[in-house]
DNA sequence: CCTTTTTGCACAATCGATGGTGCAATGACT
DNA sequence: AGTCATTGCACCATCGATTGTGCAAAAAGG
C-alpha cells in the first residue's frame, strides 16, 4: 500500500500530481483520450499515477453525469430456494461479463413491494431491470416506463413488455407423463383419482402447468377430476396443511403427486416430518423445480429444471435489441430423472487453497451469547 | 399515471412548479426543513407536488454530495446453496429494515476476485461491507481500509477486523457426537476407522470442525486415524471423486460420514447417482450445513444449521458500535435431527393472489428455439 | 517570414442534491 | 419612529466525472 491517505484519489488529485487538467485525466482514464488528442507520454504519466494511487472512478459521479450507472437490476420474489439462487448466480455472472454490476432485490411476491423495490433500484439509476417471477409485472413495468428504464420479464409474463418464460404447458405435460410412466403397467393400474396436483395459484405459470397436467391425465388415464387440483399458493405451510387435510380424510396419500414448486415441496417435507412412521414407499412425486437433494429422496422424484442459462441469455439478447411489441418467448424446460445430481455454476469455480494465515487462530476467541 | 414526461422529476422541476428555490425543495423533501425555518404551507405545497409527480431523489446525486450512498454491501462466495442464499435473504431483510439498500456480489472464493468485487462495490460508495466466507478476508480488509469503508467478517474470520463466525469447534463436536449416537450400542460397535470426514480445506472453519471431529472420536471411540480425514476442498466434483476412490478400494462406504458442507454433500449425491444399486441403508451422514431436502434422504442425515439471524444481528450491532480491536465473536450453531423441515424466512411472506390479468394469456405465445 | 493547419490541452458547464451564508420582510419593543 | 430580533427563503459552492468549446503553441506550407 503505497498511499494510504485514508480517502480515495480523484481525478483532481491526479490532475495536481500530473500537472494536467482534470479533464485530461478523465479522458485518459476513461479511454476517450485519443479522440481528444492527448499525447501518448501524458497519458502514460497519468496512467502510472493512477496505478500508483490505486485510482478507481467514483461511479456515483460518473453515473450522475452520464445518467447511467453501470448497475443492472434483478428483481426476485425470494432468494432462498435453488431456482432463484441459481438464477441470481447466473445473472451475476452474465452481468459481470458485460462489465457491469448486478444489483439484486427481492420483493416477496408482493405487488406493492415489487413496485417499491423497483423504485429503489431506479433511484440508483440502474441501466436495466430484469423482472423475475413478479406477481404484478405490469405494475413494475409502469414504474420502469416512467423512468425510462429498459426492462424485461422473466419467469412470469406481463402484457406490457416482452417476457422470457419456461414453456410451462409443455413442462407440465412432460412431468405428468413421466409421473404416470413411473407406474408399471402390470401393477394395479393408476386411476385418475390417484394423481394429484398440489401448489401454485392463479398465475400464468400455474395455470399453464395445470392445463398440461389435466390434458395428459385425460389422454393417458381417461379422466381428470377437479378434486385432484389443490392450488395451495406458494406457501410451504399452506401446502403442508393441504396434505394433512388429505391424509386426515383418506388415511393415505395419493399414489402420484405433481408438486408445483420446490417451495410447495418443502410443505410436503413438513408433512413427512409429522408422519415419521409412514414409509412413503409407494408414492411417486413430480416437482416443477429442480433441487439436487430432493432428487434423492426415498421415493422416485422426477423434477423439471427450467433452463436458466437459456432464459437469461435470451433476455439479455432482447435487451440489447431495439424494442419490439411485447412478446412471450418460450424456453423449453428439461425433465430430470430421479436420482440425478446435475452439475451447475459451482463447477465452474476454481477451488483455491487459501494462503494460510498463521495469525488467524491466535486471536483468543471469546464466545458471546 | 398523471405525469408521464418520460424523465424523472428533480428538485429543479419541483422548484419551478412550486415557485421556491431548489434548496427549499430539497430541505422539505429530506426532512431538514424545520431547521431551515420553511413555512408549513410551503412544505405542504412542495410535498403535494412531489407526490403528484412521483418524485424520488436521485440517489447518485445524493450519494455524491454526502459521500454515502445508502448502499450496504455483502460479499459472498456463491449464491447457489441454501446457506448462502438464506444468508442473502436475511441480510436483505435486515438492511431494508434500516432503510438502506443491499447490494450483493459473489466472488467465487477467489482472493483476487474478492478484492476486485470489493473495489467495485466501494466505487459505488457503499457505506459498509459485510465480508462473508471470504478466502482472504485480510486482503479485502486492506481494500476497505484504504477507502475508509466500515467492514466486518462473517463466517470466516480475519485478523484485521472483527469477525462473527459459527462456533465451528463446538459444532464439529456436536455433529460428531450425534453421528456416533445414531448407532445403537447393541449392534456391532462403531470402530474409529469407520467414521470419516469428507470435504473442507485448510481454512479456519474446516480446521476447527476437524479438530472437534477428531477430539470426539478419540473420546468416544478411542481412536482417530489420520486416514479418516479427506479434505476435498469446496468442490462437489472433487468430493465425488474422493468417494469413488474410497469405494473402489473398500468396496463399500464408511458407516459414518461427516460431510463438511452442503456443497460437499452434493458431491456425495453424484456418487449416489453413479451407484444406483447401492442401498445406502446402513450409513449415517452428518452434514455441516442445513438443507431441508437433504434432511429427508433415505438414510439418517443429521445437520448443523448455522444461526444466520444471530450472526447477522451481531454483525450489525458491531457495525454500529465504535470500532474495537479485532475480535472473534462466536455464535452457537444448532444441531438438526434427521427428517426436520425448518420454517424459514419464507414463512414470513404473505401469500398474495395476483390480480388476474385477463390479457396476459391472450398474447399469442410464439416459441423460439 | 508570414499564414494556415494541426496538435495538445485547459476551461467551464453540467448532472441532482445538500447545506452554509446572507439578506429582505415582518413583527416586537423601547 | 428607530432599533433589534425573528422569520422565511434564495444564492452559491460543492461532491467527482464528463464533454463541448476555445485557444495557445508547434508544425507545415507558401
Amino acid at each position: 500500500m503505497k498511499n494510504d491517505s485514508k480517502k480515495k484519489a480523484t481525478i483532481y488529485d491526479l490532475s495536481v500530481l500530473s500537472g494536467s487538467s482534470p479533464s485530461t485525466v478523465s479522458a485518459v482514464l476513461n479511454g476517450t483520450w485519443r479522440k481528444r488528442r492527448i499525447k501518448e507520454s501524458t497519458a502514460d504519466l497519468i496512467r502510472r499515477l493512477a496505478e500508483e494511487h490505486q485510482y478507481t472512478a467514483n461511479r456515483q459521479a460518473q453515473g450522475l453525469r452520464n445518467a447511467r450507472s453501470g448497475l443492472v437490476g434483478l428483481l426476485l420474489p425470494i432468494y432462498d430456494n435453488r431456482y432463484f439462487s441459481s438464477l441470481a448466480q447466473t445473472f451475476e455472472a452474465m452481468v459481470r461479463e458485460k462489465g457491469r454490476c448486478p444489483i439484486v432485490a427481492s420483493a416477496s411476491r408482493d405487488p406493492e413491494e415489487e413496485r417499491e423495490k423497483a423504485e429503489t433500484l431506479i433511484s440508483y439509476s440502474i441501466d436495466a431491470l430484469f423482472i423475475c417471477g413478479a406477481t404484478d409485472p405490469d405494475g413494475v413495468h409502469a414504474v420502469c416506463e416512467k423512468a425510462g428504464v429498459k426492462h424485461i420479464n422473466i419467469d412470469l409474463p406481463g402484457t406490457k413488455t416482452s417476457s422470457v418464460i419456461s414453456d410451462n404447458y409443455a413442462g407440465g405435460r412432460a412431468l405428468t407423463e413421466a409421473i404416470i410412466h413411473q407406474f408399471p403397467a402390470d401393477k394395479p393400474p393408476l386411476a385418475p383419482e390417484e394423481v394429484f396436483l398440489f401448489g401454485g395459484r392463479n398465475d400464468h405459470n400455474s395455470r399453464e402447468r395445470i392445463r398440461g397436467f389435466r390434458a395428459v391425465k385425460r389422454e393417458m388415464l381417461g379422466g381428470d377430476p377437479d378434486a385432484c387440483i389443490q392450488p395451495t399458493g406458494y406457501s410451504p405451510e399452506k401446502t403442508r396443511i393441504a396434505f394433512e387435510a388429505f391424509y386426515e380424510k383418506q388415511d393415505k396419500l395419493p399414489r402420484a403427486l405433481f408438486v408445483n414448486s420446490s417451495i410447495n415441496f418443502e410443505g410436503f417435507l413438513r408433512f413427512m416430518a409429522n408422519h415419521p412412521h409412514e414409509t412413503f414407499s409407494e408414492i411417486v412425486v413430480g416437482c416443477y423445480d429442480y433441487d439436487p437433494f430432493a432428487s434423492f429422496l426415498p421415493f422416485p422424484v422426477i423434477m423439471i429444471r427450467q433452463d436458466i442459462e437459456a432464459m437469461l441469455s435470451e433476455a439479455f439478447r432482447l435487451m440489447e435489441e431495439p424494442p419490439t411489441a411485447p412478446r412471450i418467448h418460450l424456453v423449453a424446460p428439461k425433465l430430470i430423472a430421479p436420482r440425478t445430481a446435475l452439475t451447475g455454476p459451482l463447477d465452474a469455480l476454481k477451488d483455491i487453497e487459501p494462503t494460510v494465515q498463521p495469525g488467524a487462530d491466535l486471536i483468543a476467541p471469546r464466545a458471546e451469547a
